[in-house]
DNA sequence: ACTCCATTACTT
DNA sequence: AAGTAATGGAGT
């Protein structure tokens, strides 16, 4: 039971990252906000997924920008079916149909890479990323929580099969209970962009680095060349943006998908 | 507001 | 069936 901290939250929430219903029941026209894409003209590997044909049944009315007005970057458009958002309008009206989309790897590869760093974001910086991504606040703030979910599960099974082991227990398998006081913290100044245990971080990655949750996890392997960025961040790669306040540079450019993919040969497929 | 958690429901 | 995006409830 001590190993289940409640996260306190402030209770000087951050302002509402979207107008759109405060009431219970967000989006009313839309069960999910999909950001949906640009009409890109690319032409794209086609099977990079194999989803679905594209359903026109795309309303425009549902999509909301995730935040229009807090982007001053441009969006590039998503990767080749990206977001496949299933919408099955069911005729029979009765049964509520969830829609799901699927993120492209690109989408996947840059969230893992940023949970590897921070299993927890700030508000600002969860708008940063879906803005790159071009997904929604509300897409990435899930993410993170069925990915925060995942790895609790993974690292359940790898108790399981150490106790099955018998192993001499073990300080490391604690990866969570090490890590949760810390990032307890909370986030989020409303005027401040980065959280205080994050700015710690950020200075010393070492700082969030013991987590070491990768245990079994999937691995994320990201090309050398980009390891030794000097950000560090996958981000940085898509955003070529100029931090200096006061230079007139051009509003922040993201590459193409076909750019990107050319960032991540290895990452290009995973099938078979 | 946010989180965790269980659950649902969709994709592969 | 497995993996996981998305929903809703309960707690902070």
């Amino acid at each position: 039971m001590s190993a289940d901290p409640a996260p306190p939250q402030c209770p000087a929430g951050p302002e509402a990252p979207n107008s759109r219903g405060p009431s219970p029941m967000p989006e009313i026209s839309g069960p999910r906000e999909n950001p949906a894409s640009l009409p890109t003209s690319s032409a794209e590997t086609p099977r990079a997924e194999t989803v679905s044909p594209l359903p026109s049944s795309m309303d425009p009315l549902t999509q909301d920008s995730p935040d229009s007005s807090t982007s001053p970057w441009v969006k590039l458009p998503p990767t080749s079916g990206e977001e496949r958002t299933a919408r099955k309008e069911d005729a029979t009206q009765g049964k509520k149909q969830k829609m799901r989309t699927v993120f492209s790897q690109i989408q996947l590869y840059v969230l893992n890479d940023r949970y590897q760093r921070q299993k927890y974001l700030s508000f600002q910086q969860m708008q940063e990323l879906s803005n790159i991504l071009n997904l929604s606040y509300k897409q990435v703030k899930i993410w993170f929580q069925n990915r925060r979910m995942k790895s609790k599960r993974q690292q359940k099974r790898n108790l399981q099969k150490e106790s099955n082991s018998v192993t001499q227990n073990s300080s490391a398998t604690t990866e969570y209970a090490g890590f949760y006081p810390c990032h307890q913290g909370y986030l989020l100044n409303p005027s401040g962009n980065l959280p205080l245990w994050s700015r710690q971080a950020w200075n010393n990655p070492k700082l969030e680095q013991p987590d070491l949750e990768n245990c079994e996890e999937e691995s994320l392997q990201l090309p050398i060349q980009f390891q030794q960025n000097s950000m560090g961040d996958l981000e940085s790669i898509f955003k070529t943006a100029g931090e200096s306040h006061g230079v007139p540079q051009q509003p922040t450019k993201y590459f193409s998908t076909q750019e990107i993919m050319d960032f991540f040969p290895n990452y290009s497929e995973h099938s078979t």
